[in-house]
RNA sequence: GCCCCCAUCGUCUAGUGGCCUAGGACGCCGCCCUUUCAAGGCGGUAACGCCGGUUCGAAUCCGGUUGGGGGUACCA
C-alpha cells in the first residue's frame, strides 16, 4: 500500500515575535516533511486578527524560519499561505455547516446564558438549539455538537483521548458579523490546503475534539493529530511573551548560533538515543520520530543552550567565526570609534577567544581592549588588582622593563619581563600579571595577555601603563585616610572621568 | 469549579517486566593543566512523588492518591 505523503503545516499568527515554542514545533514539522521526498511544510499565516497585525511581523515569521534553516529554497516548503485570502471559503462553509444543519443561529448574549444555566460550570446552555433562527444582526452561528456519545482524538503523542460530547458546549464557529472563529477557520484551511497532520503545542488540545468534530462535519477524515508537551519557565508555567525570554529573535541577537538552537530546540521532549545530544540537524533530522515525543512538559534551560551554543562556537572553522563575529562588530553597533578597528588584529585575536565565548555577542568585551581609545572602566577590576603593595610597584617594574626599546615584542619575551618583574617583588606569574592587565585591558578576566601585548604594541601598552600609575597617584593623594570600601573607589572613578 | 494532559537526578532525557545496586548531557562541587578567564582532562553529587494491586520479578502494567500543567471567549 501506498501512504499518501505527509502533509503538515506550520500557521503562525503574527505577534512580532517568534517564539521558541513555535520554532520547536516548527522544526519538528520540518524534519517530518523531509522524511519524504514528497513531504511537503506548509506556511500559513494567520493574519485574519487585523486589529493586531503588521506587514513587517510576517517578514519576521518568514526570516525567523529562514535562520532555523526552513525556507523557500526547498522543495519540502509550501507557502507562505495567508489565511485573509481566503475569508470567502471561511464564510461560504460557514454558511454550509447553516444549511446542513450542523450549526444554528443564536443571539444570546453572555450574560443572558449566564443567567440561564443552572450549573455555572457549563458553557452554553443550547438556548438556541431549535428556535430556528434565521441569519442576522447580532446572531452567532453556533456548531451544533451531537448529542450522544465522545469523540475519540487519537493522538500520537497522547494516544487515544476522550471528550465526551457533554462536556462540549455549542461552541461558536462564526460571529455575528459573519467572521469565522480561529476553531473553524483554521479546519478550512487545513482542508483546503491538503493538510494531513497537525502538530502543535498542547495548548490546543482541548480544541481538537471541536476540530474534528468540524472536520468530520464537512466530510473530511480528520488530519492525524499530535500535540507537543508545552515549553515551560523556572516555574513550569507556559512560556510567556510577557514574562518570559520567548523571542527568537532575542537568542539571535545574543549570539545564539541556529545550529545551536536547532540543537537544543530538538531536544525539547525528544532525544534522538544512543546518549547522543550534540549533533548536526542532517543527522538528527531523519531520527526523528513524531511517536517518540515526550508527553511532559520541558523546561527551556538557557544554560544548557549556552553549553551547546559554545560546543558549536568552539566547532566553527577559524574564518567562519570570524565571520560569524562580525554583526557584533560593526560600527553601529560596536562601542569603539569605527577608525580605530582593524580587521587584520581581530583575526589575529579572534582564535584566542573562540574558546571564551558561549555567546557571539560576548566577542566584544572580549577584544574591545583592542579598539577602544582607552581600556574600559570597570571598577571591581580595578580594585581588585590595584592592591596598593602591589599595584603600584608592580606596573612600576612592568614600566620599566617594557620600555626598554632592546625587547623584542613577542609572546614569550613579553612573559619573561613581567615574570622577571614580578619576581623581583615576590609576586608569582599569576599575581604578577594582573595589575598590567587591568591596566592595559580594563578587566582582570581575558584574552591571554602577552599575546595580548603584542597585538596591542609597544606604544599604546606603555601608554596605559602609565596612565594606569598616574590614576593611582591621584587615588592615593585623594583618599581619606578613614575611607570606607566605598570611598576610595568613587574617588577613582571620578579621577578616571577627568581624565 | 468543569474538561483534558502530565509525573525518572536541580534541568533535558535514556529506559517500554528481569541487561537498572537506573545510563548520558547541562548545572553544581573537587582535582589536574594553567599568566587571568575560558577551553581541555579526571573524579564526584544527585532521581524512578506516594499508596495499593498484577507478577517469580516492576522505573516499566493496572487502580487510587498527591502534586504540577493546559484549556475553559462572538482571542489565536
Amino acid at each position: 500500500m501506498t501512504e499518501n505523503p505527509i502533509r503538515v503545516r506550520f500557521a503562525p499568527s503574527p505577534t512580532g515575535m517568534f517564539h521558541v515554542g513555535g520554532a520547536r514545533s516548527a522544526l519538528y514539522n520540518w524534519a517530518l516533511a523531509r522524511q519524504q521526498d514528497e513531504g511537503r511544510f506548509v506556511l500559513r499565516i494567520e493574519d485574519t486578527d487585523a486589529a493586531r497585525n503588521k506587514p513587517e511581523w510576517t517578514e519576521g515569521i518568514i526570516q525567523a524560519l529562514a535562520w532555523l534553516g526552513i525556507g523557500e529554497s526547498d522543495p519540502h516548503f509550501e507557502g507562505p499561505y495567508f489565511q485573509s485570502d481566503y475569508a470567502e471559503k471561511h464564510r461560504e462553509t460557514a454558511e454550509r455547516l447553516y444549511d446542513e444543519g450542523r450549526a444554528y443561529y443564536c443571539d444570546c448574549t453572555r450574560e443572558q446564558v449566564q443567567e440561564r444555566r443552572d450549573n455555572p460550570n457549563l458553557g452554553y446552555d443550547g438556548f438556541c438549539r431549535d428556535r430556528g433562527l434565521e441569519p442576522g444582526p447580532g446572531r452567532a452561528l453556533r456548531f451544533r455538537v451531537p448529542e450522544g456519545g465522545p469523540t475519540v482524538v487519537e493522538d500520537r503523542i497522547r494516544g487515544r483521548v476522550e471528550f465526551e460530547h457533554t462536556s462540549i458546549e455549542d461552541f461558536v464557529v462564526a460571529r455575528a458579523d459573519g467572521s469565522p472563529l480561529f476553531v473553524l477557520a483554521n479546519v478550512v484551511d487545513d482542508v483546503e490546503m491538503g493538510v494531513n497532520t497537525v502538530i502543535r503545542g498542547e495548548e490546543h488540545l482541548s480544541n481538537t475534539p471541536k476540530q474534528q468534530l468540524l472536520w468530520e462535519a464537512l466530510g473530511q477524515a480528520p488530519p492525524s493529530w499530535a500535540h507537543l508537551p508545552v515549553i515551560v519557565n523556572e516555574k513550569r508555567q507556559k512560556l510567556s511573551k510577557r514574562r518570559d525570554k520567548v523571542a527568537l529573535e532575542t537568542y539571535q541577537e545574543e549570539g545564539f548560533l541556529p545550529e545551536a538552537m536547532v540543537n537544543y530546540l530538538m531536544l525539547l521532549g525528544w532525544a534522538p538515543g544512543g546518549d547522543r545530544e550534540i549533533m548536526p540537524w542532517s543527522e538528527m533530522a531523519p531520527l526523528f520520530r513524531i511517536s517518540d515525543v515526550n508527553s511532559s512538559s520541558a523546561f527551556f534551560d538557557e544554560k544548557k543552550l549556552r553549553a551547546f551554543n559554545g560546543e558549536y562556537i568552539r566547532a566553527l572553522e577559524a574564518d567562519d567565526f570570524v565571520e560569524r563575529c562580525r554583526p557584533w562588530l560593526s560600527p553601529e553597533v560596536a562601542p569603539w570609534p569605527e577608525e580605530n578597528y582593524d580587521d587584520d588584529v581581530f583575526r589575529a585575536v579572534a582564535p584566542l577567544a573562540q574558546s571564551r565565548v558561549a555567546v557571539l555577542s560576548e566577542i566584544v568585551a572580549n577584544v574591545d581592549f583592542l579598539f577602544l581609545d582607552e581600556p574600559v572602566d570597570d571598577p571591581k577590576s580595578w580594585s581588585k588588582a590595584m592592591k596598593p603593595e602591589t599595584g603600584g610597584p608592580m606596573l612600576a617594574a612592568a614600566r620599566e622593563r617594557l620600555a626598554d626599546p632592546a625587547l623584542s615584542w613577542e609572546p614569550e619575551a613579553l612573559r619573561a619581563e613581567l615574570e622577571a618583574a614580578g619576581e623581583g617583588l615576590g609576586l608569582k606569574l599569576g599575581k604578577a600579571q594582573a595589575p598590567v592587565r587591568v591596566a592595559v585591558t580594563g578587566r582582570t578576566v581575558g584574552l591571554p595577555l602577552f599575546e595580548s601585548l603584542e597585538l596591542l604594541g609597544r606604544e599604546r601598552t606603555l601608554l596605559r601603563i602609565e596612565a594606569a600609575q598616574e590614576r593611582l597617584r591621584a587615588e592615593e593623594a585623594g583618599a581619606a585616610p578613614a575611607g570606607a570600601d566605598a570611598a576610595p573607589a568613587s574617588t577613582a572613578e571620578g579621577t578616571a572621568a577627568v581624565e
